[in-house]
Formats: structure tokens, C-alpha cells, sequence
DNA sequence: CGTCAATTTTAGCCAGACTAAATTATGGAC
DNA sequence: GTCCATAATTTAGTCTGGCTAAAATTGACG
């Protein structure tokens, strides 16, 4: 069938030029960060200065070898380079009492939010507020998320498994496994959350 | 000069192998995972089943945008296919109270361990108890990180800006600029710290 | 055994990964 | 302003590896 492998190829086109424009953007932007010329990455990457400029402007692709050693000529890694970026508010320090909160869904179970510390930062926080007998839904989707329970005591499900959790307690799962959880205790439970994946998209 | 540039090329060559190896690897264990056989992804990818049987046994290289195609039909994204993978022992629940310390360096400042969740997690976390007047050295490395103070009174200094912390407030910070930590306050200060590179490397 | 689907192997094309060299742009000294 | 050195971009071209199509092999099942 060479009509499909001709539209494979046409997909496969389409994808580079705004992959290419982010990743050079970035690579670029690291480059003067840490004050370094082209010549200087070219060198330590073993490649050409040519070839690093036209990488920084879109022009052309490196390959997964030589992304490879431009990352590490960037004093940096590959992974970096490739997130998902998100750019919003910043703020090194949250500190409590002064944050903005968020009422999703539920009305009684409400977010303090925590804006990231700083651009392209890849974790996420927030702090919730959970009332007793509340439940969530059944979730899964992509990302890690780390839990530590301030205060109370909550049951999370975890791919059918159920854990309970104390305060000072803590959770870590891979977020594509179906997990719910539930405030199993007397009193508003406070559980701090920290992930990979983006909250609140607006 | 020639020269140089013959050596570029086997610089570039000689890192391909493990990258490749490894990569097809993490490629294969997630096709596995979602149930998709070869030829699946191969059509959700737009490329041929030949190509990705040959990407996940280390024998080619895709390029970004395949990459990306292929990432795509696994449901997943390209970084994380391409970032460090530690591979140790995994807890998805971590209890206060019966948890591993470390002592690091000082004496009087000691860790609470919290295992990752499961293979492959990006995430690490710890729990670190600080005594009163304890100032840490100013540390620059790869990564980011995020804290929690549990207890005390803290104050960060990131880049030479100076942020004092309470009970129940956050830090997060690009760990790759310089930051160090002191705890101002009369009492053992508790950190939970929650961050992208490695802990305790062995 | 035969059948079929899944995977691997093989042989080959050609475009893009990357080069060397020329050209342009930039910044500093005078 | 000119001059010079360095940084960055452009140009023209090579060649190899990204990727294909098709054949062969493997594995599962009845």
C-alpha cells in the first residue's frame, strides 16, 4: 500500500518544523544562560559551528546521538530539553495563608494553589483540603504524582490495591494507574501534592 | 582540519548504541504494558512495523519526529522515554515512623528515605530534620526541587536572595542555581523535599 | 499438520544529518 | 569613521542512516 507510507511521510514532515523551533529555542536559551558561544558547544559537541546555528534556528534536526552531546555540551540532559513547558506566574516561595484557592467540582473540597518557582519547571504543588466522607473520582492519566498527608487520615486506591494513610504518611504512584481516594477520618484532611503533570490549564 | 572532524564522527557513533539499546527497551516494556502489538503502533505512528520491531532491538535510530510519532502511539510522551531511570526498591505508601534514616555528613542532621513508588518514577523525595542554627553548604546541581516545611523556621538563600520560611510554607527552585539552607529558628526544623534528580546514589 | 498473525530479516533508496568553506554580522579598539 | 577579530549565518555538497517494501521466520492455536 504506498498510499498510506506516502501520508506517513507527509505526518512525519508536518511535526518537525514546531518540534524543531522549541527544541532550538531552548537549546539556544541555554546556551547564553550559561554564556557559552557556538563555537564553544560546537566544540564540545563534536560537531560544527554551523550545525549547532542552524539547529538553534529551526533549520535542521539533530539526531538523537547528537542531541545527545549538545545537552551534555549545555551542561544539561536530553529529557530537559524535550518536556512540556509550561509558562505562567512564578513564585519561589509560597507561603501559607496568602495563597489563591480553587473550588473544582465539589464545593466543600477546595486547592490551595502553588504557582511554579520559576519557567519551564517540570513539577507542580498544591495543598488540599479534603472534608470528611469526601471521595473522589476514579482517575488515570499521564504523569507521577507524590503525596504527603499533613493532617488526617485518608484511604487512597491504587490500581484496586488500598493504602492507608496517616498524617506524615506519603504516596507515590505513577498517575496512569487508576487511583482514587477518600477522607476516611472525623476531621478536614490536608494533603500535599506534588506532580509532573500540569494542574488548573486555564 | 580533518582531523578533528573524523574524531567528531566516531564521538557521535560511539554514543548510539546504548542510547539506542536503552531506548528500545523502555519503547518495547511500554508497548507491552498498553497491550499494542507491533503493527499497532506501527499504524498509529504512521511508520513501518519493520522499522519499530528495529527501533525497540536497538538496531535503528528514529529520528525527533518519529520519535515523537512513536511516543504518541504509546501513549505516552517523548522525555519520558528519554530521561534517567533509577531502578531500586519501590514503596508506593512511605509510613512516619518506620522509615530508613541516613546521616549525611553531619551528625546532628539526619534523612527520612522515601522509596519512589514504582520503576521508573522521576520523582524523589525526603524528609530531612534540621537542627536549630544548622547551615547547609551552597549546593548547584542538576534538577529541581520542591519544599515543604513541615516544622520551623528556615530561611533559603537561591541565587543570593535570601526567603524565610514558616510552617506550611513552599520553596521551588531550578536546583542548578546556588541555594543553601539555615535553620533560624529555636527548634528542629522538618523539610520534606521533593525533587527530580537522585538521591543517596547508591 | 496447516493457518494466520506477530515479529524479524534483508536489500535498497534517497533525503536529511552534517560538513567545509565562504560570507555576513557584531563588538571593541583606535 | 576604519580596522580587525570573533561570532554567527549561509551555501553547496557528501554520504550514511532513517526508513521502506517484501521476504522469511517464529509462535500460537485448532
Amino acid at each position: 500500500m504506498p498510499a498510506p507510507a506516502m501520508e506517513a511521510t507527509a505526518t512525519a514532515k508536518r511535526a518537525e518544523p514546531s518540534i524543531d523551533k522549541t527544541l532550538g529555542e531552548r537549546l539556544r536559551a541555554r546556551r547564553k544562560a550559561i554564556g557559552k558561544t557556538l563555537k564553544q558547544v560546537a566544540d564540545d559537541a563534536s560537531l560544527t559551528v554551523g550545525f549547532i546555528s542552524q539547529i538553534e534556528r529551526g533549520i535542521s534536526t539533530p539526531s538523537l546521538a547528537s542531541l545527545y552531546n549538545v545537552a551534555h555540551a549545555l551542561e544539561s540532559s536530553v529529557d530537559h530539553f524535550l518536556s512540556k513547558a509550561p509558562a505562567r506566574h512564578h513564585s519561589v516561595v509560597s507561603h501559607s495563608g496568602k495563597r489563591q484557592t480553587y473550588h473544582v467540582g465539589d464545593t466543600a473540597r477546595f486547592y490551595e494553589f502553588l504557582e511554579t518557582g520559576f519557567p519551564g519547571a517540570q513539577l507542580n504543588a498544591c495543598l488540599s483540603h479534603v472534608p470528611p466522607g469526601h471521595v473522589s473520582e476514579t482517575m488515570s492519566h499521564e504523569g507521577e504524582e507524590f503525596v504527603y498527608l499533613v493532617t488526617g487520615e485518608m484511604r487512597y486506591s491504587v490500581d484496586g490495591v488500598e493504602y492507608l494513610l496517616n498524617a506524615g504518611d506519603t504516596l507515590h504512584i505513577d498517575s496512569r494507574t487508576p487511583h482514587s481516594s477518600a477522607n476516611v477520618g472525623a476531621e478536614t484532611a490536608i494533603e500535599l501534592w506534588v506532580g509532573t503533570m500540569q494542574l488548573f490549564p486555564q
